[in-house]
DNA sequence: ACTGGCACTCTGTCGACTGGAGTGCCAACC
DNA sequence: GGTTGGCACTCCAGTCGACAGAGTGCCAGT
């Protein structure tokens, strides 16, 4: 049996009040708030085939019903107008943001006018190496036979590490390895920069290849291997809102769950259709969020994506309107990229 | 009236029973789990003393005692033993702490390794600015208008900053001021460094005095104005161990309280003593974490102090076991730190 | 100064009861 | 056939009283 339109309407109508109110909706109070021009008693009929169907449920007999992660997710690509934000809104959004001095206090600002504004947890993953450029390298010498590394990337990341060489390099050397490498590396995509680096090496004199190699190593350590994918998150605090209602009982597996970058990386990552994507409850694979939704969406300059961001929060969340404020910061943290 | 020996005792007895059961603790089961060599009639008089003088308290009547912040103060000063670690942790800490590749590495181990071993909230100051000295600052041309501004600290810590130039500056140029800029500030304790920056711009020819002062505000901003605190922050799950019933029902205040650097550098700043701090509950004078008691100490290679650490939990805390964590944690990452 | 005994108080729990909300079903209606 | 009103049923949440258990304070005795 499919699902006219009224009974689509039915569970529309169901996900915005529980939502809204956090309480099992029953008929009675349903026909009174929405106008569905028909009685309690046919509603109920409407429920018991949603029920069937899968979309929602009863915690208990004679209660009223709770939208499954099955209704919300057919609600959220069926029955949900985009919301269009509020002046208020997006005036927030630009103050927030204006005035961000460097890359740090990009991602900082961000993840917490994101858990502002939706009222959630917020992760904002630093812009990805992996898609980056670099866009020079330097070498710093701190004793003879130390020197610091620093990478910078096209889309502001720097990252540095200590780099022990073998034997006393004078700083005359350290300018020439630097030419060199900035010769070879500067400006190529980091993915492809693994045969250049060997390249390095085998070019290298024989007087110099042992420092090289110790260069090279920790260069591809930095850029490639170790890949680091860095985030920050805020908003904890939101998860306590609708008391302990929400997360069946204990905050605790989330608590938990947000403390892995990996699991965060896993959430918030992939950023393959560039596009607002929608995981609700199950449909994230951890075990821990279970009880959780994630809105998430890439964001870069221009067209191109650099890396995640998004929002965690109960199932039972206003997703039109957190769909709606992910997209928006989204895009203006990709604008502000783009100016540099 | 002053409290003898064995009202100390009882007061020990309690806190550390209470500690560990979380319930109330009656006059009957003190006795029969500690060797008091009294009876239960005798440890109630004694009771009622400590209760008037304000060190325990009765949820309600008829119900066991509970020690307040006053009795865990007490405690804390002279009741509690050391409590030396266990080979196995002293294990962990140094496995956890090795293989560390650079600062950012070291914290975040530490901070991990810190709410781990505790099973409470740790946090993590980086090493201040305003206790390193400079030890190198790089100037790297991104665009003939723009350059980065990298600043490596003896601490290890590595800030930068994208400097706009009012004009366009040749590289040569830049190399210039890359020396004069190190010959006068590498070495200085930042805390000394901005009439040495001032005289940097009065030194100038006037050629290229518009670029030094550009360069000079960046770098006045940069190292001393903002001066930036960075933290590191892990175990928030741990809040939740014991149910609710640590921080009277909700955890809301104390996220909160832990979302703002400003708060918890207050509780783990302030290094002066140099020793081991240990604030109870309304010690610390934040409103949201009246419940909470924390333990911090500063750390730093040798004798000096860089920056500080500790961690955060209920009052009802296992206090020697966790002063002595953090004390040895504090000194593993101080050596650490003294290795570079 | 300590102890045993005793009466008292308060909590937490259990069962019983009740009012309310919500449903499912059925017969009637358009 | 879809819709509706009516009705019996179920289950939850809250209230009440009773009760066992734990703990105290006090007092008289050692």
């Amino acid at each position: 049996m499919s699902l006219d339109d009224r009974k689509l309407e039915v569970l529309r109508a169901i996900v915005e009040d529980y939502v809204e109110t956090q309480e099992p909706v029953g008929s009675k109070s349903l026909v009174e708030r929405h106008q569905l021009g028909v009685s309690p008693a046919t509603v109920r009929n409407d429920m018991a085939v949603l029920e069937e169907e899968g979309y929602i449920r009863q915690p208990h007999t004679s209660a009223g019903r709770v939208p499954t992660d099955a209704g919300y997710r057919l609600f959220v690509d069926r029955l949900s107008r985009v919301k269009p934000l509020s002046p208020a809104e997006r005036r927030a959004i630009e103050r927030f943001l204006i005035g961000a001095v460097d890359l740090d206090d990009v991602v900082h600002r961000t993840v917490r006018l994101l858990a502002q504004l939706t009222r959630q947890v917020a992760v904002v993953q630093y812009p990805s190496l992996a898609r980056s450029s670099v866009r020079h390298l330097e070498l710093v010498p701190i004793s003879t036979t130390r020197i610091m590394l620093v990478m910078i990337a096209d889309t502001g990341r720097v990252e540095q590490r200590l780099v022990e060489l073998p034997q006393p390099v004078p700083a005359d050397d350290v300018t020439d390895l630097r030419r060199r490498v900035n010769e070879k590396l500067a400006g190529q995509k980091l993915a492809d920069t693994p045969p250049l680096v060997q390249g390095l090496v085998d070019d290298c004199a024989p007087g110099s290849r042992a420092t090289m190699a110790c260069l090279a190593s920790v260069l591809l350590e930095t850029l490639v291997e170790r890949s680091e994918e860095r985030l920050a998150l805020a908003g904890t605090a939101n998860l306590t809102r609708g008391g302990v209602l929400d997360f069946q009982g204990t905050l605790r597996p989330v608590l938990e769950a947000l403390e892995e970058e990996v699991i965060l990386l896993k959430l918030i990552g992939d950023l393959e259709p560039s596009t607002t994507r929608v995981r609700i409850g199950d449909e994230n694979q951890i075990d821990n969020l279970r009880s959780a939704s994630v809105v998430s969406t890439g964001y870069g300059p221009g067209a191109t994506i650099v890396g995640g961001l998004g929002v965690l929060g109960p199932t039972r969340m206003d997703y039109p309107g957190t769909i709606a404020t992910v997209r928006a910061v989204a895009r203006y943290v990709g604008d502000l990229l783009a100016q540099n």
